[in-house]
Parts: C-alpha cells; sequence; structure tokens
DNA sequence: GTCATTCATTGATTCGTCTCAATTGTCGGA
DNA sequence: TCCGACAATTGAGACGAATCAATGAATGAC
C-alpha cells in the first residue's frame, strides 16, 4: 500500500498482547475489529446449540482472523479463542472496510486471504464428507510432517484433545486410532510420531 | 464498474448454454476460466481417491463457480457438473485477474462473494461436526422453508439421492430419517413435505 | 516430595450410520 | 400398454465411532 494510505490506517489500529485462555469474540458477535495475528495463535471453535463445542481452523502469524465476518459486516460463526501468549493487530472494522475499497493493494490481499481461507474450509469438508477417521488422522499426520519438513518424526503441535476435535473425532477415537496404526506405521511416544511406513 | 473497463473485460468472454450432465471442469484441473452462473446451477462434487463422490455445493444464478481456484491460480478441488440447462459466462482467467487488480468496484465484489462462500463452508463445516444425521435432515428443511418462503409446504429441489450427499449422508439414512420424522413433525408426499410441528 | 488437576489411555457397551439386498414406485420409450 | 431404467423405500446385519467408566501418566502448586 501507499505509504500514507498505510500509515492512515495504522492510526485507526492497536496492538494487543493477550494471555493464554483470552477470548477474542464469542460466536454471534459482530465484529467491531478486524484481527490480525502478529505472533502465536487463535483457535475457531464452532458450538452447537447445545453447548457442544469443536475446533474449526487455527490462523496464524500473518493470517487474518475470519476477514469474512469483518467485510460482510455479519455476526461470527466462530469463537477466537486464544491458547498460548499471542499478539495481535486490531484494525477497526469501518477504517478497514474503507481502505478495502480505496486501496487496491489491500483489496488484492483480502481476495487472495479469502480464498486460501475458502480452499481451506473446502478441503477440510471433503476430509470430513469421504474419509473414515482413521485416513484422517493418517492423512493429518503426514500433512505435519510436510508442515514441519520432517520426513520422520513429526511433533503433535497440540493436546490430543484439540487435534482431536479438529479432525471431527473424540479424544478416545484419536488415541484408538494412533495405537492401532502403531501395528503398521507409526510408533507413538507422547505427543512424538515416527512415520515408519509413510505409504 | 466503469463502462469502458467493463467493456474490455467483457470482450474477453463469451456465454456458454450447456445441457444437463455436462462437465464444466474436473477436480485437479488449472482454471482457465471464470464461470459466472446466468440461469440455471451448477452442482460442485468433491471426489475421493477411492472415487467416492460428495456433493459440497450448488451455486446459482449470480454465483460465481469457485472463484478461489480462480484467483489463487491453483488447481480446482471439486468438479462441477451441470444437471439442469444452465448458461455460464466464461471470463478469461488472466483478464479477470487483470481486471480485479484494475478495478476497485470488481475487486470489492469479489470479496464479497468470497466471503459469503467461506461463510457458506463454515457452516456447513459446523453442520457436519455438530450435529447429527437427523439434526441436519431437520435444518437443511426449515432452510428450504425459509428460501421458498413457505413456511409449511416445501419441495425438495433435487433427487433425494443428491440431497443426501450434500448432508453428508447416504441415501437409505435420509429415507430413514424422512419417515422417522413423519412420527414427529412432519408430512412426506415424494418431493412435498409439509411441515406439521415445526418446533 | 506430595497432592490435586489435567490429559491420555484402555475397556465395555451402546448408538448411529453404512452396506448389502430385496422390493416397490415412477417415468419415458418402444 | 408393457417394459426397462432409475429413484426411492424398507429390512437385516455389520461396522465405526461415541459414550460411559476406570485407570494410568504427566504437570504444576504448595
Amino acid at each position: 500500500m501507499p505509504l500514507d494510505a498505510r500509515e492512515g490506517l495504522l492510526r485507526k489500529t492497536l496492538t494487543h498482547s493477550v494471555a493464554a485462555g483470552t477470548v477474542l469474540f464469542e460466536q454471534g458477535e459482530l465484529p467491531t475489529f478486524q484481527h490480525v495475528v502478529l505472533s502465536g495463535s487463535a483457535h475457531l471453535f464452532g458450538r452447537s446449540h447445545e453447548g457442544r463445542e469443536v475446533l474449526i481452523e487455527i490462523v496464524r502469524p500473518g493470517d487474518l482472523v475470519i476477514p469474512a465476518a469483518v467485510v460482510s459486516q455479519a455476526p461470527y460463526l466462530m469463537q477466537a479463542r486464544v491458547l498460548e501468549p499471542s499478539r495481535f493487530l486490531l484494525i477497526e472494522g469501518d477504517a478497514f472496510r474503507a481502505a478495502l475499497a480505496e486501496e487496491p493493494a489491500l483489496a488484492q490481499a483480502m481476495i487472495d486471504s479469502l480464498a486460501s481461507q475458502f480452499r481451506r474450509m473446502v478441503g477440510q469438508i471433503k476430509n470430513l464428507k469421504l474419509r473414515s477417521a482413521p485416513q484422517r488422522v493418517a492423512s493429518y499426520i503426514v500433512g505435519l510432517s510436510r508442515r514441519q519438513q520432517a520426513p520422520v518424526r513429526v511433533v503433535l503441535p497440540y493436546e490430543k484433545n484439540l487435534i482431536a476435535s479438529e479432525l471431527g473425532m473424540t479424544r478416545e477415537s484419536f488415541s484408538r486410532t494412533l495405537s492401532a496404526m502403531q501395528r503398521d506405521g507409526i510408533s507413538v511416544q507422547g505427543d512424538v510420531i515416527v512415520i515408519v511406513n509413510r505409504r
């Protein structure tokens, strides 16, 4: 973005350091800020009427936190919770939307961000609809190994609890699946998984 | 958009009338056009390695067909199939991306489109992870009744086969669920459903 | 070091949904 | 009008995953 436009926008922002356990916003609230992850992460949970809760997405440094809600000015479909000490940039919603309309570079970045988040969601739907629990676990491990650039030794980045929830199953099922997979392909020790047979 | 920009872009487009059964593009292909639904609809299917296939989304007149793939220049994650006679506007990919960068109005429209598609996907994930099959069927019917502005009599818009697939279950389960729900809330006659007890 | 708390594992059982199979219903074509 | 093709229903059974319950391991507070 041009420097003056950027500075104008930055005047409408503040940075926020939050402790583990903080809730950035609740499902159902109207967005007032566009949150941007500077460091750490935010976990996005969906909640049902009955109160069940499921992890849907994790956003990391550089990501916008649900830009879709901010540009739509519609209620959040997820709750954002911070599970590790993190810093966020908060951009005032109106100013952000105005800047989007004025600044092509910003609009372009937003398009890219929305597109990649959309694709992640589609991938997750395909996972849920087309794969069994063990298949989801396997592809999750393979995906981890790619992201960690570790062909053999991968480390689970969160509690198994959360990972299970992200994969759409219970922690018990996740645990059982891991131990079943020890018979033909991996070995598990706490949060460390060694891939023996990648196929 | 300004008239001359629009006309410039329209020179890079063609309209396409397709018969039922046509495949617009395959999962895995690289986008060459941005398809826009003019009339009719397109059904987007995800396919697994084993060849199983599931309906993920239906796009209708005015919608872009997976703009995320076009702006990312990344392979389609879904196949687009046309199940009823329909017309599409095909915009040449490069020209479309160029126009996005040049024309703020177009960029803004793209942002809105991507945001709403993102939210639909999130809603679907919550459906899959948090609700049982009967709950999904019930909320689908209620959603239909809202969209058709018919508080009582709703008509299933597609074959039960497809609806089941969209809801992430088999046609058998869908059928069973409907008949179970006849005991406390609806009556079913072919593709017509009468809502007796909305709650 | 001990204790309480949380997280993870394991077992037994129940429940939901899929699969396979047979039957019925519906529509369009010969 | 009969027939074939396809969609939808129904039943029986198997399977997967959730639930409930108990135990074991790790973590942090004091």
